[in-house]
DNA sequence: CGCTATTTGATTGTGCGCAATATGATTTGC
DNA sequence: GCAAATCATATTGCGCACAATCAAATAGCG
């Protein structure tokens, strides 16, 4: 700390907790593809097969709700499924609003070649399999502000609670 | 659990730590949106500001490293950072090959505003202010999936250290 | 000098992700 | 019943995000 300049004022990129879990996420995203590639599937796609493989036949809105996402970000995504065998959409018969997601054959053809992926992730971040370093630094990352975030116990209001941006 | 049908094979959402990463992170660009739209700036903009606030004048290769994203992500981005007045692009005059981006006047001016930012984020997070449930929830998660996991101390192999995925 | 390999960004194509809006079905009020 | 409000999904537009590819410039070697 001699010839920068470091803000003081909070506007670091380390010091954010956010940036931690933004730069995870795509951590994680970039460990995924390779064993998501082989089964034809993106990491979005593969959470909605989760949802699906863990209770098949839910409306649109119902997967939203699981995956935090909405429909603007799940049409195209289903339709997409739908054209890969994956999935079935098709028009409630009681409330022609909605659409049921269900599995198709190849959804299900699907699920056991699935069960090697959590394997495969809980390897290569436990252990030094594939390249999960990024996941690794940024699970570091995350402990680190997580655990120097002190919990605001009910009325903390100064925003200095440490590092929760 | 009497009328569900589990899978019990790890391919369940709540057990994958990297879907609670996914979804906090979400979580904090809701949160940030309405705190950056003021200002003009995404989330990815306003980091690549706190890079360049921090230190001035990188190359396009070099906020990559700092942010974890590639040209293909940067280059587009930094066009429009440009076109709003905020950064310059300039060509290193000893290597025609690198764009330097240093921070122009209204990227400078942004600074002071800026600042209050993190404040804000903070204090949602801590107290209850804005809507920050999401990224409560989320980070409640995260704790608890870090918790959970054990730290493969050198030669875990199985993949049975709890919840990584 | 010429040649090749490497480095650095830019470009292209695909796929999320969300806001705003549109469309159409269902429910509610009267 | 019928109009208005509400609800579920689809569409559009913009902005990331990355893989693959390309082009330009530098570095290194003979």
């Amino acid at each position: 700390m001699s010839e920068r300049d470091p803000p003081a004022d909070g506007l670091t990129l380390a010091d954010q907790l956010c940036f931690s879990v933004y730069a995870t996420a795509h951590a994680f995203n970039r460990l995924y593809k390779p064993l998501l590639d082989p089964l034809g599937l993106t990491y979005p796609q593969y959470l909605v097969m989760l949802a699906l493989w863990e209770r098949d036949g839910r409306t649109v809105s119902a997967i939203g709700e699981a995956l935090s996402l909405d429909s603007g970000t799940l049409t195209p995504l289903l339709k997409r499924m739908e054209a890969a065998g994956l999935v079935r959409r098709t028009r409630s018969a009681t409330d022609e609003r909605q659409v049921i997601v269900t599995l198709a054959p190849g959804g299900e053809a699907l699920r056991g070649r699935a069960a090697d992926v959590p394997k495969a992730v809980a390897c290569a971040v436990g252990a030094a399999g594939i390249d999960a370093r990024g996941v690794q630094a940024g699970l570091d990352a995350l402990r680190a502000g997580l655990g120097r975030e002190r919990r605001a116990s009910g009325s903390d209001r100064d925003g200095r609670t440490g590092r929760t941006g």
